[in-house]
DNA sequence: TGAAATGTTGGGGCG
DNA sequence: ACGCCCCAACATTTC
């Protein structure tokens, strides 16, 4: 098969979850046959579930200011619309004369029926209409059972990735960028009302730099610093032991190949044990199983993937979740998470499971409550991402853990938080407090909380329900259901196929 | 990528 | 010396 030969007319290059220049096989196919249009087009309106929430808005505010910078650099300009995408593109197509449009594919269901239809539409008019592959080491339809069925458990999905060979390397910038000499109106970036009016955000910066430079500088210092213990201390919130990559790969101001790659040769040049570079290289595994989740069943963005959940009686209760929402459970490390992540719009991987497992099984609160939270408030918010972590916490999604695995959050405190470093971080109210009682300070007599400056029920909640009573209610409650569905479509071990 | 309950083992105190 | 008990430490089962 030939490429098209190069054309005097310019193409569109339409920016969407890949908000930069290496690596991006869509600005690639672009500009090596024509002169590149990039266009960003903000279209929540018909978005639905895969809109950004208000923190991944301030995100992606930042981020369009460094592409736009980055963009200028090289003699070009990013236009920025705002409206329905299919009406924006024919409207760019008309004012510039352009041959058509380049992208890199998503993976929301809402997102995919819409892309459908744009290229379809396109096509029909004999304009180009190409989309590529720049989110996804393998993408959904690249990896299958033996039965030619999509996966449901992680392992083998993930042994079967990796015996596909190595992804593709990671490639730069395209040497030869053209651009036309005339450009379309835009509008501003400031002009889409993505920052917040409240100042909310005001600690995001000094967590995160929204950007291809900042993502790149990121992994640097990760591979650097952390990545030669990622195995020992990724659980571990008191540490900086983590990536923090996740909304750069989000927004795929990083491609998952740059980071995969990263790993892998920290590990041929032995600068990092296996063990070590293969556990980094496996969560991205996660984030490529979520992705084929997300793809092949479309409907988990909503409803449980067992069936058998579909009629769990979760509990209606405002002023529980509002507690859980503000970090007032009155268990540190459930608290010390939600307000991490409400100051930086980020929380630890390890603490995410210890407060999504106290949301669904100490106050039985629905999974899906706890998604459309972390949704508005985490700025690496990835529907694939989001929906799987949630099921899986709950015990109805993929590989789930089993409803009856429930966290005591007193334990996975002192076990991965043991000098309570990152409790005294984010609850600065129980500093003062001896570690010993830091996880659990209702076990603390009233002399030694007093002379720590504590008040329980005044200066720190007490807890909103008691540990091992929670934890009655919850089996309980899983008891029913097995009831329910007469022991059949609850079994954690099922296949969901 | 749990926790709690229950079962087993073996060292040591002690009559 | 011996049996008995206690209980920590570890293993297994159950939810």
């Amino acid at each position: 098969m030939t490429s098209p030969s190069p054309s005097n007319a310019p193409a569109l290059l339409w920016f969407r979850l890949d908000l930069r220049l290496n690596d991006n096989a869509a600005l690639v196919a672009a500009a090596s046959r024509h002169e590149v249009i990039p266009v960003y087009i903000y279209s929540d309106d018909e978005e639905h579930s895969a809109a950004p929430g208000a923190a991944s808005k301030w995100w992606l505010h930042h981020s369009l200011v460094a592409l736009a910078a980055s963009i200028e650099e090289r003699g070009g300009k990013l236009i920025v619309r705002r409206g329905n995408a299919g009406e924006v593109i024919d409207q760019l197509l008309r004012e510039t004369k352009a041959c058509g449009v380049y992208w890199n594919r998503r993976y929301e269901p809402t997102i995919v029926k819409r892309d459908q239809a744009i290229k379809e539409s396109l096509k029909a008019k004999g304009q180009i209409a190409e989309s590529s592959n720049s989110a996804l080491l393998f993408e959904p339809w690249q990896v299958a059972t033996a039965a030619g069925k999509p996966y449901t458990v992680f392992t083998p999905f993930w042994r079967n990735c990796l015996s596909q060979g190595p992804p593709a390397p990671p490639v730069g910038i395209p040497k030869t960028l053209r651009f036309p000499g005339k450009w379309p109106h835009t509008d501003t970036i400031e002009s889409l009302g993505l920052l917040p009016k409240l100042s909310w955000a005001d600690g995001f910066p000094k967590a995160f730099t929204p950007g291809e430079a900042g993502a790149r500088k990121r992994l640097k210092e990760f591979t650097l610093n952390a990545l030669g213990s990622y195995a020992d201390d990724r659980n571990r919130p008191d540490i900086e032991g983590i990536s923090r990559l996740s909304p750069h790969l989000h927004f795929g101001e990083m491609s998952p190949n740059a980071a995969y790659f990263a790993a892998e040769r920290a590990l041929q040049s032995e600068h990092v044990a296996p063990a070590q570079a293969q556990s980094f290289q496996r969560e991205l595994g996660w984030r490529e199983f979520a992705h084929h989740l997300l793809f092949y069943f479309p409907h988990t963005v909503s409803q449980p993937l067992n069936v058998g959940f579909a009629n769990f009686p979760w509990a209606q209760d405002r002023g529980a979740l509002r507690s859980w929402q503000k970090g007032e459970t009155g268990y540190p490390i459930v608290d010390a998470g939600m307000r991490e992540l409400w100051h930086t719009g980020f929380m630890h991987n390890r603490v995410r499971m210890i407060v999504a497992s106290f949301l669904i099984k100490h106050l039985l609160l629905s999974w899906q409550e706890g998604a459309a939270w972390f949704w508005d408030t985490l700025v690496d918010a990835d529907l694939a991402s989001n929906t799987l972590g949630w099921q899986w916490t709950a015990g109805c999604g993929a590989d789930a853990a089993p409803f009856f695995r429930i966290f005591n959050p007193i334990l996975q405190a002192q076990k991965f938080d043991p000098e309570g470093k990152y409790i005294r971080q984010w609850v600065p109210e129980l500093a003062n407090l001896p570690t010993k009682f830091l996880a659990d300070p209702s076990q603390a007599d009233p002399s030694v909380l007093a002379a720590a400056g504590i008040t329980l029920g005044k200066t720190y909640p007490r807890r909103i329900v008691e540990h091992s009573f929670a934890r009655q209610r919850a089996l309980e409650a899983l008891a029913h259901l097995k009831m329910a569905n007469r022991g059949q479509a609850i079994d954690p071990h099922m296949n969901h196929a």
